[in-house]
DNA sequence: TTAAAATATGAATGAATGCTCATATACTCA
DNA sequence: TGAGTATATGAGCATTCATTCATATTTTAA
């Protein structure tokens, strides 16, 4: 672990780093389960589409969701199964009690 | 998951955040397996002690890492599995083949 | 072709952030 | 106790970043 190589180390932080931000994650939620379009991500995030728009771009840039037109809609999905989880082991990790030891060794 | 409520978003999006600097997870990757002393994490990671402890503090202000006096060192592990299985799934994340679908529905 | 809707992009800005350097605290051993 | 080592903390600075607003692009339908 300690040997990775420096590109490869930034790659992932910069990862880490887009789902770091509450907005951008509440985005990738949304589109966690089903593809979702802009207008609907937005009303499900509670910000503005221009916004997500920004965001969607950063995480198609890495990969984390893939786009797919529809008519005059684009559908957003989360691009792979570690993804879930990922975000799915972090909400446990949050979850749980805090103060002690979460280990036994 | 479109439901989590806003602390807990943040709250996971806080942890994800700290992850999102190289520095950072060099620093988590650096006692990952072993518990590690400030400066050996140091040495490790290629930057001055202080700017480690300063990490260090952020690490385990949310309980990313667990801190442990062994003498006139303090030596860091990580806190849970949770941590270990998450930035594991990153990297394969990372690792896969770019381009192309990572998923088949 | 035009109007309207959905999405994308660009510039500007206030706030957050990583790093350095100086200094402080904690611990051990002579 | 005092010197030396290991960690921690605080202020200052340059940079990055999330957001907003205005505008551009793309697609459908009339």
């Amino acid at each position: 672990m300690a040997f990775m190589r420096d590109d490869q180390v930034i790659e992932i932080a910069e990862i880490f780093h887009l789902l770091g931000d509450p907005t951008r994650l509440r985005i990738v939620m949304s589109c966690l389960e089903t593809a979702r379009n802009v207008g609907d991500i937005a009303a499900d995030v509670g910000v503005s589409p221009s916004l997500v728009s920004h965001h969607l771009r950063l995480l198609r840039a890495v990969r984390l969701v893939r786009a797919e037109r529809r008519g005059r809609n684009v559908f957003y999905s989360t691009a792979d199964d570690h993804v879930h989880r990922v975000v799915n082991d972090m909400i446990e990790h949050a979850g749980e009690p805090r103060g002690e030891r979460h280990r036994h060794d």
